[in-house]
DNA sequence: TGACAGTTTGAATACGTAGTTATTATGGTG
DNA sequence: CACCATAATAACTACGTATTCAAACTGTCA
């Protein structure tokens, strides 16, 4: 039925040793004999058991990723995860988890598989979770995680200097009050982006209080967006935890009649590819993650363990769009 | 190091094989020792090996999906296929793509595994990488991919019936002339639904050119939208091979200074959940992921073999937005 | 020619589980 | 109390590969 080595090996005249060498570390082969188990292979559509092989070598070539089910944000970094695995001849398995109480069942089933290395993100994965993860043999890396630092290996973004670029950005643009639209308070990269921008923008004398959008997607930036039209002072500038709370504020604020970048500011933070087009073009930080995943892959793959506790914090880049550049007056 | 069923037999006082039965299926095991064996178990912190079931089971609770590696639509369909995997207990392990040059790459990998069931996306797969999947033992599915008709079992959206919809939708509106502005004009999809709404709007006396963006993408579409700008008579409607497109092609037109819909009607393909973003909502074709996932899993997973071929159309939903309704006049 | 280093191959084994067969314990009945 | 049917467990083996160890073979040099 299926065609093993053996099948191969009495198919050459060969021992299955001989096969599994040929295909393995051909080097340890006579090139005629490696000629033969090939010819043999390709006649009976031989194909190397990558499960079988993986009990032996006790690697699998598989990196699991534990993320939320549903967002824009998580999306891209996977992309840019499996296109990186995929170079390396390697694969990313999914784990995803449709809301925080789900994540134990996540973990669950990832330590079935005896996988080589394991993503961890989302900032709503509690610690008692990341430290779970802690397992001999598996390298774990926490993605955009300020929570896990100090007990995982750690790669993410400077938000707290990307939350202060914003900031600064758009207090040169000469506003009077500003407001913080995050995702869920409790995500610690909401909590650190928000500090960063309040924290700057009290440095230049402008207040900004936090208004929790109870989300991730733009839904919940738009319902936002409703609460700041009703509160009784308009603030200038509205920067928003996430791209995507951000673009459902630009249109909530659109709808609700205002006009943006005109009457109101509004930054994100993310860098997503929506984020530049052209009907929002909006001023953002813009998260390298090709610099990330590269980080995080050489946690998990470079043998020199770089310290006990790595944590690669790694900048931002500020992107200018239309949505804070005031009209011209 | 790694804890295994023999250590936990050990510490239990059984035998192996007890330990493996208490697991997989419980009720062949006395409740006291079952009791006995997961104490053990928790004590040592065993798991067990999915790598070595799958070897002697033969089933590796993993399907594998072939897809382009960067895509809106794509991105959408896995988030929905993976997630109702982990329902089930089972995994997806992506194989992305870069362009129709690798995908044979992607397929040499994928034979490696041995996976329960693999689905194959994109419409730039070619027939010839499509067949070559038609293993013993491995369930392939072919994702909206009306080349794979009769060739592979076949899941897909109605695209044709799909197409005159939104064609007639837009010729109800009044107009006068349209472009239909595909992504590929190889890609069996687009060939589909541009023969579809060129044929619905022609029984109306609507002719309707093809204009290739060239891309899936976005940015496509806004450099599409420049030459339908540049043309010599401009359409009354455009209709986008895609929604991706589509959106591009709004800001295109937009950035050119037509209004939309004022000036220009324009409808795209899929149902992204960006096509119902406020800035833009636009008029789609809905794509029932859900349904189509499902369909996908039950030919992979259900024993009744379906007939030889199967193939399940399903019919997606208009969904009308501002971008296809006239101001007033 | 014989010995020896180096190369190439084959036999045997282990990875960790699940299922198959054999053995022992249990309980009910005449 | 003997006997049998049934439940529960143990011993063993297979899944398909990679690797260890030993054997066979190659060619070189004294």
């Amino acid at each position: 039925m299926r065609v093993t080595s053996h099948d191969v090996a009495a198919e050459a005249g060969v021992s299955q040793a001989t096969v599994a060498r040929a295909f393995s570390s051909p080097d340890k082969v006579a090139l005629a004999t490696q000629k033969r188990v090939r010819e043999a292979a390709a006649k009976l559509g031989y194909v190397p058991n990558a499960i079988a092989r993986s009990l032996k070598s006790q690697r699998t070539d598989i990196v699991g990723a534990v993320v939320p089910a549903k967002s824009e944000y998580w999306q891209d970094v996977l992309t840019a995860l499996s296109r990186r695995l995929a170079e390396q001849g390697k694969q990313l398995l999914l784990f995803p988890f449709a809301d925080a109480d789900h994540v134990e069942e996540a973990l669950d089933s990832v330590e079935q598989y005896r996988l080589d290395g394991l993503v961890l993100a989302s900032s709503t994965i509690r610690p008692e979770h990341l430290v779970r993860m802690r397992r001999p043999g598996l390298r774990v890396v926490a993605f955009n995680q300020p929570a896990a630092s100090g007990l995982l290996p750690l790669v993410m973004v400077d938000n707290d200097a990307g939350a202060r670029d914003l900031a600064e950005h758009v207090a040169a643009q000469g506003i009077g009050t500003a407001a913080f639209v995050g995702t869920v308070a409790s995500a610690s990269t909401d909590q650190i982006r928000y500090r960063g921008a309040a924290s700057a923008l009290a440095d230049r004398g402008i207040a900004c209080p936090y208004v929790e959008a109870g989300g991730f997607s733009y839904d919940a930036g738009y319902k936002a967006a409703a609460r700041i039209l009703d509160g009784a002072d308009r603030p200038d500038a509205v920067m928003g935890g996430s791209d995507e709370v951000a673009l459902g504020l630009i249109d909530g604020l659109r709808t609700g009649g205002l006009d943006v970048p005109g009457d109101v500011l509004v930054t994100g933070f993310d860098g997503l590819p929506q984020a530049s087009w052209a009907g929002y073009d909006l001023t953002t930080l813009v998260q390298p993650i090709d610099v990330l995943v590269d980080a995080t892959l050489a946690i998990i793959f470079d043998d020199a363990r770089d310290a006990a506790q790595p944590e690669r914090i790694v900048p931002g880049t500020l992107r200018e769009g239309k949505t804070t550049r005031r009209g011209n007056g």
